[in-house]
DNA sequence: GTGTGCTGTGAAATATAATGCACAAATTAC
DNA sequence: GTAATTTGTGCATTATATTTCACAGCACAC
């Protein structure tokens, strides 16, 4: 139930922040907020200071005043609206034209999220150690033709194709071709599995 | 504040689906769930019937008991979910160069990746509709450019840049160049936590 | 058939959400 | 400075959410 010091749920504070935030954005009174809602001033006031047990149709009544859904108005912040300027994590091969990027990372409980972008050499390849039980790659290619070579199959892939794997397991990527390849790659991960995420 | 035909809120229906459908998967009865959420099974009947316009503390007790964050008791029905039973979807705009197609799907216990490739022809824009809450999108622009704009703030990128964002929210795509612009598009999407060991 | 567990309904009692009003404190405008 | 507006607080009153029973229907097992 996530109480917090002053024994008011973690939802009331969302709802009241979320709720003062959009009044003063549309630069209403609680007294004009209140009326077109059809709820008494009293009653804003308390849920406003988080101080309320408001039941599911009086925060639905601010909600429509506000022209906002219920679950906008009931959602905790956001933890990225961040455009994450670039961290920048870079694997370099020998040759020139192979290499790595980290571009996005997101992270939330129990699951992360990266995106790659990747770039094999002519002729180049890269054998991965197996990531974390459970982990899963996208692959998207860019130009160029990659081979990716698992422990029991391989997959040739042209640009434009993509393909999804099972990365818990040693694999290997071979750019054959006369061109370097490029491609992005996307890794799901997961921390821990079949948690629940009770933030 | 959109009523049903029986005079029950939407947000109601929600709750009460939502609830259900989650304490049958994990196996619980009325009076079991209502005891460890400290509550009546008679208001639990009611809930779940959507007859009754419960308080913020007695969903978010529901929630807990069950495992869930109180957004995901309270939300809509999601595209998500539809998505999961579509392989394969495309959209298509008014102008030939103006599409969208989904490659690839990962499917996990409690976690739905999608890889998206769009392309949006020169001048053209797409309005996309709130996601499901929590979902985060991560672009990569291929070629050309991308206004990607969000409720508070706008970004452009140009090739080779990349930008995550939580769409969880109303957000749209507008290619104001010269030639056609296209990228790559992962949605991370929570559908449930309803992870049950039975079943 | 009987017994057992789960689910819906009714009604009275209780807890509490929600109202209305009066008033103080802070803020803004003049 | 005063006046006007907005916001926070206390309290009695009203509305209703929530509880606690008791009972009926329904399915399933023995």
């Amino acid at each position: 139930m996530s109480k917090d010091a002053n024994g008011s749920l973690e939802v009331m504070q969302n709802v009241a922040d979320n709720l003062r935030r959009a009044r003063l954005e549309q630069g209403y009174s609680q007294e004009l907020l209140a009326s077109r809602a059809g709820i008494s001033r009293r009653m804003l006031v308390n849920i406003e200071a988080g101080e309320s047990n408001a039941s599911i149709a009086t925060v639905d009544k601010l909600a429509s005043a506000l022209g906002l859904s219920f679950v906008e108005v009931v959602r905790p912040p956001s933890l990225a609206d961040k455009a994450q300027a670039l961290p920048l994590r870079i694997w370099q091969g020998e040759q020139a034209d192979s290499h790595a990027s980290l571009l996005e990372s997101v992270l939330k409980p129990g699951v992360t999220l990266e995106l790659w972008r990747w770039q094999l050499a002519a002729g180049d390849s890269y054998h991965a150690e197996a990531d974390a039980p459970g982990c899963h790659e996208v692959l998207y290619v860019l130009q160029g033709s990659l081979q990716v070579q698992l422990v029991q199959q391989s997959h040739t892939l042209q640009a434009g194709q993509s393909l999804t794997f099972a990365s818990d397991q040693v694999y290997s990527y071979h750019n054959r071709g006369a061109v370097a390849c490029a491609f992005t790659k996307n890794i799901l991960i997961y921390p821990h599995v079949g948690q629940n995420p009770e933030q």
